[in-house]
DNA sequence: TGACCTTGTGAGCGAGTGCTTACAAACGCT
DNA sequence: AGCGTTTGTAAGCACTCGCTCACAAGGTCA
């Protein structure tokens, strides 16, 4: 009988293949629910390959997030920020979407998961929203923000819990951002359609 | 050599020294990271005993979580809710601090926990909150407010991120009522002292 | 006292976990 | 061809988990 046909040997391909598994997961299940044969296996890898290549399942969530919300935070400025994290969280209610946030709020309990949000990929966000501001405090509001669209991206995305998994993206957004210029003072938030 | 001193026989006692081992401990670490082990050693229980009055690991979860927030539901009105959901949760801060709440929120993200918070017990909090408006979207804003509440739970006692962990809980209060109030649009809500 | 039910105990089963190791095959090089 | 290095594979180690079970000890009632 015949064996199993091996992979073709091209280590950035298994890389990539690794990673993109791996994203899937995490933000299908969060961090602990994933086991590393899922990942291996989805990614049609062998699961020696996943440790030899990342090292540890935690390295392999540090590297799927800050690549995922690298390219979120770079893309945006500040004045889109908290309208397109909304509406990026709002539509990957979906069960096919697949926002960098969901796998980070799937993952928040597990504590060493938690502890790459806490420290730097946290602050990225903070620190954009910051921008918005002039109040001397800015960095408290935005913080309150940044709460808020997790929240809402909990109860709707993590949870699924109507009315508010079933509503409109673009109510909530409107009822959002309207409710956050009283937060973030200046009134070029306030450019709801 | 004597064994070790068997304890009294009193299934109540030893009922309720479980339950308040299990608060503490879901409350500590979440649903997930918690073992039926550690609630055992904690309660000074054999962990079989744990089976015998609960059945299973997540009806205990089940029966920590209806005790402790049928409390806080019936004890408050709906005028009170938000802003004592609030201190509460920010006040519990503290490492010995421990609120029904935090238990929740740490096992947000594992599924057979989620599926009560997805039940009654979330619908509980809102239906309490919707009653602050006579919008015909009550529902929704609820959730919307219930969700920022949830949110800065997070940030604040689940991960610990500054400056949000560190901000003065009275600041926090005013601003969220002051903007929430945009959304629940009665003005009987803006009693911010 | 002895039969019976309730409560507490220790040991361990079966399944699943992250991770390691010994080895085989494919490649680049001289 | 012969060599060393890189990439892929199969097996399993060591451990933890939720949960079960056979049994011992305390209590009640006749």
């Amino acid at each position: 009988m015949t064996q199993a046909p091996r992979r073709k040997r091209d280590s950035a391909a298994t890389k990539e293949a690794l990673l993109q598994a791996a994203s899937e997961l995490f933000t299908e299940r969060g961090f602990s629910a994933t086991t590393v044969r899922d990942v291996a296996a989805r990614a049609g890898v062998n699961q020696a390959l996943l440790f030899r290549y990342f090292g540890s399942k935690q390295e392999l969530f540090a590297a799927v997030l800050t690549r995922n919300n690298e390219q979120v935070i770079a893309e945006l400025s500040a004045e889109e920020l908290p309208r397109q994290l909304l509406i990026n969280l709002l539509d990957s209610a979906e069960p096919n979407g697949e926002h960098p946030l969901v796998a980070m709020l799937r993952s928040w309990s597990d504590e060493r998961a938690a502890e790459m949000l806490r420290g730097e990929l946290g602050d990225r966000y903070t620190e954009r929203l910051a921008e918005l501001t002039d109040a001397d405090d800015a960095r408290l509001r935005a913080d309150l923000v940044l709460a808020w669209v997790f929240g809402i991206g909990m109860v709707r995305s993590v949870l699924g819990k109507s009315p508010l998994s079933e509503a409109d993206p673009e109510v909530i957004v409107r009822y959002v951002t309207r409710a956050a210029s009283a937060l973030l003072e200046r009134t070029d938030l306030s450019d709801d359609r």
